[in-house]
DNA sequence: CCGGATATTATGTACAAACATATAAACATA
DNA sequence: TATGTTTATATGTTTGTACATAATATCCGG
């Protein structure tokens, strides 16, 4: 990847700035918590204007990656896990976007029968099996997050698709769908020991459950997604705003 | 609400034309579909450079409100709608709208030094006294959720309210200061000694913890609230909208 | 009437220059 | 020692200017 900024190249400036900014901050050094260059010291180092670089600043301190600090300085921002209900990102390309790498511990599909809840939300009957996909994920000290989906048959996974793919890039390439809509519901629970085995943490530790029920562009549904986080290295975030 | 921009404001005069955009694209006229007027008439029209017109336009667009297209024009966004207002209920309004009738179980008023969080937050000293506010709250049959707030010494409250008054509506009403953002951060913690306490139950058992960052019309900070919730009877739904 | 050159329009990119303001450290005073 | 006061530092705000580029409208020759 490329550590200094080409006038010559067509890509603005501010936007290789701001790739050049997401590596720097995967650098220990920083994400340790040292405060970046000032930046007038930085512009100057890359050669670029003050306004330019904190155009790219900007966009990385809204994502949440950075904070600044009238007086003080800009710095990566506490690496605790978040989820931002504003953007769709898929799950794995938002952990990248903070410096996570995620790890697949485990990966299962089956074929069962639904819940009341499942059969309910899919307004199908509890004779019809559906597609269960069971992931353990994480990152490289460990997992902290077991995910369970159900899918629509309508959807038509077969089971045999490659999981390692992102999720909503099959759905959206491979079969059609583009999830459009999602309703959740965040609680706290304890992990029993099913859970806790997964995890990796005593039976009885908190746990934040979030149930997601997606839905297509025709608000039809098409998933529900079970997630148990570790309470330990999850946050969830919302931002709201009244008009 | 200003619809015109004030020099003599100390609000940033991005700040006030974000607000005021807001506004005018509420408008029937512009949410219809219509262009906004173009970046150097709208700046001349509110008396503010291009620059900063755009700072303020930028944050709509990154937030999916309006878009924009070169060479050709500014308009707002096809599917912004957002059901929002719902979020923006006081507790007991919301909770009446369930037909949950909310008791008051305790309400303690102090003055105290603020933490780290807290400050930097506020942007204040730690050496300044803040206003906090403590509520036990719930159902006849018990507690099921212990609210901590502190507010910015800005607000002005003087703790002598009558905090049985919705919290929003002292603050509209008495201290001009109307809650306008609000980022949220849920996560699930053990109940630690104290909390337990209160809520009536065991400690170790799950609690769902949701601290609000509440900001004014000129996001300025106002008030940091926590609120611990049994986890047996609290769920946090979140719904949204890819466009 | 068509197709391509050309002009117009509006956003996008980039720089420079001031001045404002919050923070923290260094210093001075009671 | 405790408390202000100054100063250096870094981000925040605002303006002005210039040119680039995408989309659209216009014109003009064949």
């Amino acid at each position: 990847m490329n550590l200094s900024i080409d006038h010559k190249n067509p890509l603005p400036l501010h936007i290789q700035a701001e790739n050049l900014l997401r590596n720097m901050i995967k650098d220990p050094q920083y994400s340790g918590g040292k405060f970046l260059p000032n930046e007038v010291q930085l512009a100057k180092q890359l050669a670029i204007s003050r306004s330019t670089l904190r155009h790219a600043l900007n966009k990385l301190v809204y994502e949440g990656l950075l904070t600044r600090k009238k007086g003080v300085g800009t710095k990566v921002a506490e690496a605790a896990i978040s989820s931002k209900s504003k953007n769709w990102l898929s799950f794995t390309q938002e952990m990248t976007a903070r410096g996570i790498i995620i790890k697949n511990f485990e990966l299962h599909v089956t074929w069962v029968l639904p819940d009341e809840t499942i059969a309910n939300f899919f307004e199908i009957s509890p004779n019809k099996k559906v597609l269960k996909l069971e992931r353990l994920r994480g990152k490289a000290e460990g997992p902290f997050v077991y995910f369970i989906s159900y899918f629509h048959p309508r959807v038509g996974l077969t089971g045999e698709e490659d999981f390692k793919r992102p999720l909503y890039d099959i759905l959206e390439k491979d079969y059609m769908t583009v999830a459009t809509l999602s309703k959740e519901e965040i609680s706290a629970k304890s992990a029993d020991k099913f859970i806790a085995a997964k995890l990796e943490l005593e039976t009885g530790h908190p746990i934040l459950l979030r149930k997601r029920f997606v839905y297509d562009q025709g608000e039809r549904p098409i998933e529900y997604n079970l997630g148990y986080y570790r309470a330990d290295s999850f946050v969830y975030t919302v931002e709201s705003r009244r008009e």
